[in-house]
DNA sequence: CTGAAAGCGCTTACAG
DNA sequence: CTGAAAGCGCTTACAG
């Protein structure tokens, strides 16, 4: 039978407020020999303060809860999420919280709310809801601080993005520096507010230039490699292709690789690439990635900052977070351009 | 302010003993229209379930815990981790947990080990724990049924692991069908079981062969690429240099290519590559990896399921899995053997 | 500084 | 089937 703290009041015949206040070192003091010895048969008891029946008398769980809207798919394949989470966990740690990853997710939206609002986390946070989803909503009702990480929080939480519009834009000054005209896109899943905005100023900066947008160079409309690859495939396969190709995410660059590489269209040679976010992906893959880097790892952890300031001054800002071109071998100037 | 049971029961004039079992639809069955008009008044009133006065009170919490002994450095980049990760998540769900990530690890156990018997989960699932970590054990007395993935539970714990010994020697095998002769090993963490087992693997295969075991070419005893990549660009920069490196891990192997993609040295031509894991990582690599397959995600999902076994019928067994090897584009005949 | 007691919001024998 | 009550293991005003 494990010792409760009435045993060790039994043990040293004081009243359990004391042995709690001895324990926690507050709210109130305890004379000193006194908190010596309850924590010294705390020990041979073995006690172990039960986190449960503190969290129900306290109303805290020293808990966040983290949830992604397709959290099955991207736990084990999204270096997006991947690098939110290190974000988030570094800094958790250090504000001594641990998390809790719902395994359901959006999927089920009312599930997932009940699971969110049930009293284990004292916030959440939230990777890339999907637009117009009730969940935020429902949360916030449910009196749960949110914030949110990559996406639209509709005015319910603090966000925390980067700036798709400029990440973009420098992608595409870059390309259009070095000479390309015929710029394609792989965009990424369409219910997501990143992916939209890509999309947007990808249209909007080559009309800018003055380029064509076409319709069948805009494939993908996924995060992952699997889709990028099987279309970047078949647009890479015709003799009318693009010279450049700007990714909404790092994975979907690594699907164009593959294609390419399949193909023999060298990279940066015959193609070059720019992915977007800078994850450890971008270096795994040789050449390694011009990449649009997000500071992911930043984003995560500003997020739960925000989410431990909301809970305890009932208020916290959102940011949006700069991004810049870390600028590596996957792009040169086309064939065209570098042959005379 | 909340609605609680006690609210629903004074709104119709019940117990609150009649509320919840009409909400659990159990343990004691309840008149029909009388279960109705709970439900329907729940509704009403919002009231959403208080799942830490649940816990509290029934002694289950419906979440499982998740240690990596090193949480913040894989969390974000260990693809073995990941794969776990996932078969856990995956499982959990369907058995209806959620789980709880610590973000402390074994860099302080004692503080780890409070956390994880503090009586927030209903078992625990620690990733590839340390060798000789006092950790397992502690727990283990605690009362927190534990299964172990990827390491040694040290009898505490029905462990999940595939044979590293058969894993290498495919490897190994394979390597020597092909020609070589010269074969170098990038080993893993020495303070992991499989990172040992491996290493011994690849030592007594080469000798079965008759092939000589270079200590100047067992690099890196880490398992990450940066350290790889590193370690890997010495070795191949030197004239006399091997045709072919086993790696303890893709991510080791993905340090390997990079440093090969910078001296020039072409894979599979001039060196061939086995991974171990064949994970993502492995089809993200071009040429695509050659690579052993442990099922990380089955390892995962059968830790999960012997998990929530311990925690109905007080006993569940490990299981060592099989490994196979994923034969892509990275190994080839060596060159001497080519040409002629 | 210490103690007696209420309370956190549920579950679950135990009577009826 | 329903209710009154104890109990889960803590925290925390409130008196003293």
């Amino acid at each position: 039978m494990a010792a409760k703290i009435k045993d060790i009041a039994k043990a040293l015949n004081i009243s359990i407020s004391t042995v709690s206040y001895a324990l926690n070192d507050g709210p109130i003091n305890v004379h000193e020999d006194v908190r010596v010895r309850v924590i010294e048969t705390a020990r041979e008891l073995g006690y172990r303060p039960n986190r449960i029946a503190r969290s129900l008398a306290s109303g805290r769980t020293m808990t966040l809860g983290v949830a992604s809207f397709v959290m099955t798919e991207w736990v084990a394949t999204s270096s997006y999420f991947q690098g939110c989470l290190r974000g988030i966990v570094t800094e958790a740690k250090r504000m001594d919280y641990d998390i809790l990853l719902y395994t359901h997710d959006a999927e089920d939206p009312d599930r997932l709310v009940d699971l969110m609002t049930d009293g284990r986390v004292d916030g959440l946070i939230v990777i890339a809801p999907f637009e117009g989803s009730p969940v935020l909503g429902r949360v916030a009702e449910g009196n749960v601080p949110v914030a949110v990480v990559g996406g639209n929080s509709e005015g319910w939480a603090p966000s925390f993005n980067s700036d798709n519009h400029h990440g973009i834009r420098i992608a595409i000054e870059h390309l259009v520096e070095l000479g390309h005209t015929r710029i394609a896109h792989v965009a990424g899943e369409p219910s997501m507010k990143d992916a939209m905005e890509r999309l947007e100023a990808f249209q909007s900066n080559l009309a800018r230039f003055g380029l064509p947008v076409r319709q069948d160079w805009i494939i993908g409309h996924h995060f992952n490699a699997e889709n990028s690859y099987t279309e970047a495939l078949e647009l890479l396969s015709k003799p009318d292709r693009p010279t450049a190709i700007v990714c909404a995410s790092d994975d979907n660059a690594a699907g164009v690789y593959r294609a390419a590489w399949e193909l023999g269209v060298s990279i940066p040679d015959d193609l070059s690439v720019v992915g977007y976010d800078d994850s450890p992906t971008a270096e795994v893959l040789l050449p390694r990635l011009t990449s649009v880097r997000q500071p992911l790892q930043q984003m995560g952890a500003a997020a739960t900052v925000a989410l431990i300031e909301l809970l305890r001054k009932q208020q916290a800002q959102g940011r949006t977070f700069e991004t810049e071109l870390v600028t590596r071998q996957s792009t040169a100037r086309p064939m065209e351009v570098r042959i005379p």
